[in-house]
DNA sequence: ATTAGTTTTAAGGTTAACCTTAATTTAGGA
DNA sequence: TCCTAAATTAAGGTTAACCTTAAAACTAAT
């Protein structure tokens, strides 16, 4: 088992989430405006993980992750999940202060600890956000869900999964918002691009980028 | 809560163990033969240590930890504990396995986690070599067992505590003695330096070095 | 008073891993 | 065709954290 530096492991994580969002797109650019990088820097980079095998890039195209490169995010993501759920479900950790523990713990992927994290969790198939833990196998079972940013006025979404962020989510826990929490679209001012929703407990305001981080299941 | 650099960390374990065995013995020159640095690099490190206030160095006379210094290594020694208890209570370790894992575990020292995980498996006395946990305010229930090498011939002894050596504990485990064995001294070979043992599965040799990692009660 | 063993001072080398600046070069659309 | 965005090349700087070599200086014990 090769074992990667944390700037390849950035970089790596990085390509896949974005890949994720937008299949094929990923330029030599985005890379260096998320990370505040020169674009000299990241094609560097770029051109070492290219040649570990980790990605594949075809100039004024676009970088995408190589089977292999994709296993190691996936490991990454794999890692990380089941540090979140252990906390959480063992350590009394809440979903807004999980990550910040998880980054350090998720470089501790040495396979048969997280294998057996994994069995001594039940094989879990999310994470305290709700997002998807990649099997052993490194299969990813992904629910389309619909994103609360798409909501029309009067709709009612069931949240399912939330990105984790920290400061979004201590600001959903304020509300008493977590999984499976009804929320409901009273107003979406597209002036202010703010949305203003009612939950169990109240009305709350999130800007349509952070909604966008909300997902679930529309409620009939 | 500062944190200390692996080197730092490394000099702070080395010697608080060596004081432990032989209080107020420390010298530059133990440690530089030790990790095999040279003097002058471990006098450097050494005032190091002493301008962070972890220790004390009283020239050609010996140094000591500081109760600042001693909270460090036990810090370490704890969280190093606990994780190897919970590799092996829930995780399905063995007691020869787990120092590897522990090793890269223990930099996780976030006092909130390790308090977490210790109140999780129960505030545990002793990790899986019977070795003391030092407690959530660093203090250490210290037993007094006898060690193996002190026997004479036809005493036995019950094994309480072994050292966290992966070879030794292997060899154990390999003639199945655990902890709560009992281990008799057939003969003492002085001019090789052996011991030879029966145990309940057949006999077995030790130096007399790695018997001294072994230690527990008398059986009357 | 010697001398062997210890400690100190001073200057500099190493390593790993990135990241930057500056100067070009190339591709592809208008 | 040209122009702009994108990519490349080349050389060098940075940072963190130790560790080494070489040359003195100091202590304690005979």
């Amino acid at each position: 088992m090769m074992t990667y530096t944390k700037a390849e492991e950035d970089y790596l994580k990085y390509i896949y989430d974005h890949d994720l969002h937008a299949p094929k797109t990923v330029k030599i650019g985005d890379i260096a405006k998320f990370f505040s990088f020169t674009e000299q820097s990241v094609n560097q980079m770029v051109k070492q993980l290219e040649d570990k095998g980790l990605l594949t890039f075809i100039p004024y195209k676009y970088i995408t992750l190589t089977t292999k490169g994709t296993d190691v995010a996936l490991t990454l993501i794999r890692a990380h999940r089941l540090w979140e759920t252990f906390l959480t479900k063992h350590l009394g950790y809440t979903w807004d202060e999980v990550h910040h523990v998880s980054e350090t713990l998720e470089h501790q992927v040495d396979p048969t600890l997280i294998n057996r994290l994994d069995s001594f969790l039940n094989e879990p198939e999310t994470c305290p956000h709700g997002n998807p833990i990649p099997s052993k196998a490194l299969i990813v079972k992904s629910i389309r869900y619909v994103s609360l940013h798409t909501l029309k006025e009067g709709q009612t979404l069931i949240i399912r999964q939330v990105n984790d962020e920290p400061t979004l989510l201590a600001y959903l826990t304020h509300h008493h918002i977590h999984l499976q929490s009804d929320i409901q679209l009273l107003k979406h001012d597209l002036f202010n691009d703010l949305m203003i929703f009612r939950s169990k407990n109240g009305t709350l305001t999130l800007s349509s980028k952070n909604a966008e981080s909300i997902r679930g299941d529309l409620k009939q």
